[in-house]
DNA sequence: TTTATGCTATTGTCCATGACATATTTGCTT
DNA sequence: AAGCAAATATGTCATGGACAATAGCATAAA
């Protein structure tokens, strides 16, 4: 079927290869070639494209422009050198709130470190202990969230490999699972009950985390279904399990149409006494918030909503 | 793009949703189509092909016995009748040797009749107990192995609905991070070095969770980097981290041309040293094995493969 | 100045049909 | 039986056309 990777000296992949290693689909590939002559794939002895590493390379650093909100007629054309002047200037600016001097902003600084170290072992620890010593609102509040965002920031910036958010996130993760785990052994069968999960579009778990294990800390009881729920699944469960909120994560790039119409549509969905919840990264939620959705501005908004749905149920 | 899965009574998927919900790729539809008969699907108001419900369970069935062996000639114009009949032929077999009546065959009803019952609070504390009870390494091979074999036949069989699938998963994530967790405290910075991940298309988690807490429990050195890695970050991971071994996870729908593709061009793109192991329920590694890669039959493989290397090594 | 509304260009995905390399089976010969 | 060649089965790629959904922009209304 589809060997073609040649030689080692001028690695050249098919078709199907750079589909898997760019995520940019095959039909979008030739007509990207089609329209701005960009990429220009040779052929092998059967007629078919057989794009050189560089451009796969190239194209790579496309799909990240794309996804941070770029278009494909803009960037698609452009020489490398103009590419990486984009990327440089992609996001600045919002770090430097985070990074006061006092001691979390210190501790901040030296996760950061550890993960420019490329030193996952030393970060874990690190998180570990930070957990330990602030106890879990304000690690997350005041570390995790802001770490998040820098590494998503940096990520953008391609100033990380996609290996190290990688292994960044498995870390966060880790850390998270533990302090949820330790939570929840000692708080149960609280109220309310939080049903968690993200809409099928959004990969990102991270922030999900981040909302059960402050959740827990206050006492909710939470049933976490991980990430890309389809709608219809998310109300079979509410039926199930009936929640007394819908709690969903959004990270930055979502499609806001999406976003708004899926909140809609659960709206819908789900019977009238069940909360929604929406909170995360993505600016549509603040622009437009929607008819009968709790939009959750920033993590500690969590508690706040919390108490005020324990103030309304007697 | 693909809103598509359409109304309440009569659900309907557009080609990319039936693609992403079997495996099958979109080519391949519609040269079924046109070869077999089937699928046949409607078309919705645009022309584009409207897959009903029971053809999208249909070619579920279809492509698990693809995967066991059959060819599509001959199951692909079949009855639903006649494919149950083969399916029900080859699904026993493994299940009924784990179903045995000692302690642990118990176990395991017991966790199938907390999933069935919907009991996910139950279920968790029924598997943390087993972990404790058992070991790691026993719990993982003899008890949550075969559960999640059963739920992914269930699921493939659409016994079980997704958000029951989804919140198994969660639950059975959150119970191998905290036996890694509890694992990794005690044994550190011993040999080998293990990254583990999987290729971009592989979203299922838990086969590579519980790869890290077996390895883990052998005193391995773990190297977690999440699902859907991107080759040449893999490579690149190496690069930084120099592990003895890379650890990959595969599922049983994977297009088997992009798992030996895939694995092929990963060993070329890593030093020869490291070793490259693949795991995991996906037919086509046992049925050709790919060369310079070593096939984890089972899980219980991994412990024996782990003395051969340190044997190998002095 | 901001907020709606309609127009236009952009962009991803789908469609049909044809081709063919590779894998598997069949049938023939030894 | 066993080896080999021819036939068949099967997945993936190619081409070129089409079009719905989206984003950008300009104009009108508040």
């Amino acid at each position: 079927m589809d060997l073609s990777e040649g030689e080692s000296k001028h690695l050249t992949f098919s078709i199907a290869a750079v589909e898997r290693d760019t995520g940019i689909g095959k039909d979008t590939l030739r007509v990207w070639e089609r329209r701005y002559g960009f990429p220009q794939p040779g052929r092998d002895s059967f007629g078919e494209r057989s794009y050189p590493l560089a451009q796969v390379e190239k194209l790579r650093i496309i799909k990240r422009l794309l996804d941070a909100g770029h278009r494909p007629g803009q960037v698609v054309a452009m020489s490398v050198e103009q590419l990486q002047t984009i990327t440089e200037s992609l996001t600045d600016g919002p770090m430097a709130l985070a990074r006061g001097k006092d001691g979390v902003g210190q501790l901040l600084d030296e996760a950061m470190g550890l993960l420019r170290a490329q030193d996952i072992d030393g970060l874990r620890s690190h998180l570990h202990q930070t957990v330990a010593s602030l106890g879990v609102n304000r690690f997350i509040i005041e570390l995790l969230a802001p770490l998040n965002s820098m590494v998503g920031d940096a990520w953008m910036r391609a100033e990380i490999q996609v290996f190290e958010e990688h292994m960044y996130t498995e870390c966060a993760t880790g850390v998270l699972r533990q302090a949820i785990h330790q939570l929840s052994s000692h708080t149960l069968h609280r109220q309310p009950r939080v049903l968690l999960t993200t809409f099928p579009q959004e990969e990102h778990a991270v922030g999900l985390l981040m909302a059960e294990s402050l959740l827990t800390s206050q006492g909710c009881h939470c049933l976490p279904m991980g990430v890309k729920t389809p709608l219809s699944d998310i109300a079979k469960a509410a039926q199930v399990h009936h929640p007394d909120i819908v709690a969903l994560s959004f990270s930055v790039s979502q499609n806001p149409n999406h976003v708004l119409d899926g909140l809609a549509e659960l709206r819908r969905l789900l019977p009238e006494q069940v909360e929604i919840w929406a909170g995360g990264r993505a600016p549509v939620l603040q622009r437009r918030p929607p008819a009968g959705v709790t939009v959750i501005a920033d993590l500690a908004q969590i508690e706040v909503q919390v108490q005020r749905w324990r103030k309304r149920k007697p």
